[in-house]
DNA sequence: GTCCGGATAA
DNA sequence: TTATCGGGAC
């Protein structure tokens, strides 16, 4: 896995992902921008922002049916409105949540209505820093052209099995993944690949 | 019309 | 495994 990191590296160069002023702010994003672009997340964080409403205890209290207002552009907006409110709730009781170890904060967040597996690893990677690699839709996607199959799990042992336990680098991977999976899988332009030509990881 | 930095209930 | 949630950009 070592060797298509570089050569993404190579192609892209740095990333710098998920910028955010906040470890919440990540987590507020990570649910957002499910199934949705990231400029329309950067709207709604920004109307969030000016409002005051970034933090725990004020996006908690929140009337819902403004926050869904807020938060409309990003699609989804109704069980998202929920979703933030509620989570909202539960990081401001459990303010020191993210200090918990990988696996148990994991759990954790898989027990929230509306974090998944891929949302779980977003912010134990981006908000809490700690080594997880994000498997989404693009990371399938290239495993399956490369001949590795799996579910969730099994994808992210190989990724993590394969690769130095190294937090910047799971970011960055992810990064450059998402980037090469827009430029090449979502326009189809298979024949180009320069991860499969050579089949193996 | 298609696609996005998915999760959930059925 | 499939339907549903959904606005915005192309």
């Amino acid at each position: 896995m070592i060797d298509v990191y570089n050569k993404l590296l190579n192609q892209f160069g740095s990333k710098d992902w998920w910028p955010a002023d906040t470890q919440f702010e990540v987590v507020i994003g990570a649910l957002l921008t499910q199934q949705t672009r990231w400029e329309n997340v950067e709207r709604a964080i920004k109307n969030l922002k000016e409002r005051g409403l970034l933090e725990q205890e004020p996006l908690s209290r929140i009337d819902l049916e403004e926050l869904e207002e807020l938060i409309r552009c990003t699609g989804f907006y109704r069980q998202k409105a929920k979703r933030l409110k509620s989570i909202s709730e539960f990081f401001f009781e459990n303010p020191d949540i993210l200090k918990k170890p990988e696996d148990e904060l994991r759990d954790i967040l898989l027990s929230l209505n509306g974090v998944g597996e891929e949302t779980a690893d977003s912010i134990v990677l981006y908000a809490a820093d700690r080594p997880r690699f994000v498997i989404d839709a693009y990371t399938k996607r290239i495993c399956m052209c490369m001949g590795i199959k799996g579910d969730y799990g099994e994808l992210q042992s190989i990724f993590e099995d394969s690769l130095p336990q190294d937090v910047p680098l799971y970011k960055e991977f992810h990064a450059l993944i998402v980037e090469y999976g827009k430029r090449f899988c979502g326009q189809k332009r298979c024949t180009e690949c320069i991860l499969v030509e050579n089949g193996k990881m």
